[in-house]
DNA sequence: GAATATAGTTATAGTTGTTAACTAGATGAT
DNA sequence: ATCATCTAGTTAACAACTATAACTATATTC
């Protein structure tokens, strides 16, 4: 195999001194898509702690936040709003069913579709979340201003949402 | 199981009328985590299309980036940088050496460890793959402006690499 | 040279995401 | 009506990613 000039006929060759441990410097540092899932490992990492106790995980929060908006939605409307594939809400609301946290209801009009609501038990353990949840935010970007961090999320709805973020 | 008084004693039920379709006006709107999330997948999703052709990953990606900046990288450092554990590498250097992209040279002063380094198809294919990632963040993020994508950038890195964003 | 540490590797298992196919019920056409 | 088609939810199979433990070969330290 042809290698680059830069190490052309090194058979073996001494380790990189500088010992580099970042991607500063790189054109890896100015790429959206780096950065975004750096930061998105970032925050989950403080945010899988603090829900630990709970043993919630993203998308259980995500759901039980919909649903507690949305009393009564449909699996399928769930899928859509989170944007994930219906096979995935089945086991998300088996699991929440079995720990009492929310529950399926068959709705009378149509059969085959059932209203997802959440228990008393839901309900409370859903505002309890959403607090951990924001003080989780907050932990993840310390060397972020209040400012920065709604600017922050004003850009990246705009990303993943453009059509709502316009006024 | 008790359930919430908005839907107490209800056990058949209609579907929500309103068909919500996003989740606007939910507290999730204004979680950093989730909005990261979202804002990371769709990124990502338009990179996967625009590198499906070179059948190039992310990890890939930013490995082959990481290695043409640092070439002779140790295995160890590239892990340190990239902040992935050990074992996903060896896979990602089998991957990317059997493609003749890169290769080990085995280190004469330490034998346990090996330099990565690029061939000269690696290099060639890198410097296209940076392109069509610049145009892929730009096609991704369409309802952002250039001014926007830089504080955004910027905004990342602060959370995923505080120490080297201070100057 | 014996104990300890490190680089890379292998194996394994848990988690997630994706796709195809199935069932039950709804809808629409003739 | 009845037949074909569509939709909601589900199941199952599978690929991808992540995390952990344990193994090997070398290096280092005392």
């Amino acid at each position: 195999m042809a290698i680059s000039k830069k190490s052309a006929s090194i058979q073996q060759v001494e380790p990189d001194e500088k010992e580099p441990t970042s991607v500063a410097g790189l054109v890896l540092e100015n790429r959206l898509g780096y950065a975004l899932r750096r930061a998105q490992l970032a925050v989950f990492k403080h945010f899988n702690e603090a829900m630990q106790e709970h043993e919630i995980r993203p998308a259980q929060f995500s759901s039980l936040v919909v649903i507690e908006g949305y009393p009564g939605i449909t699996q399928t409307n769930l899928a859509k709003v989170l944007d994930i594939d219906p096979p995935r809400i089945v086991s998300l609301i088996n699991n929440l069913e079995e720990r009492g946290l929310a529950l399926r209801v068959r709705c009378k009009r149509d059969k085959r579709s059932h209203g997802i609501f959440l228990s008393k038990k839901g309900e409370a353990l859903t505002e309890q979340l959403k607090e951990l949840a924001e003080q989780s935010d907050i932990d993840a970007t310390q060397s972020l201003s209040e400012i920065e961090r709604r600017q922050l999320l004003s850009l990246l709805v705009k990303i993943y949402a453009p059509e709502t973020s316009e006024e």
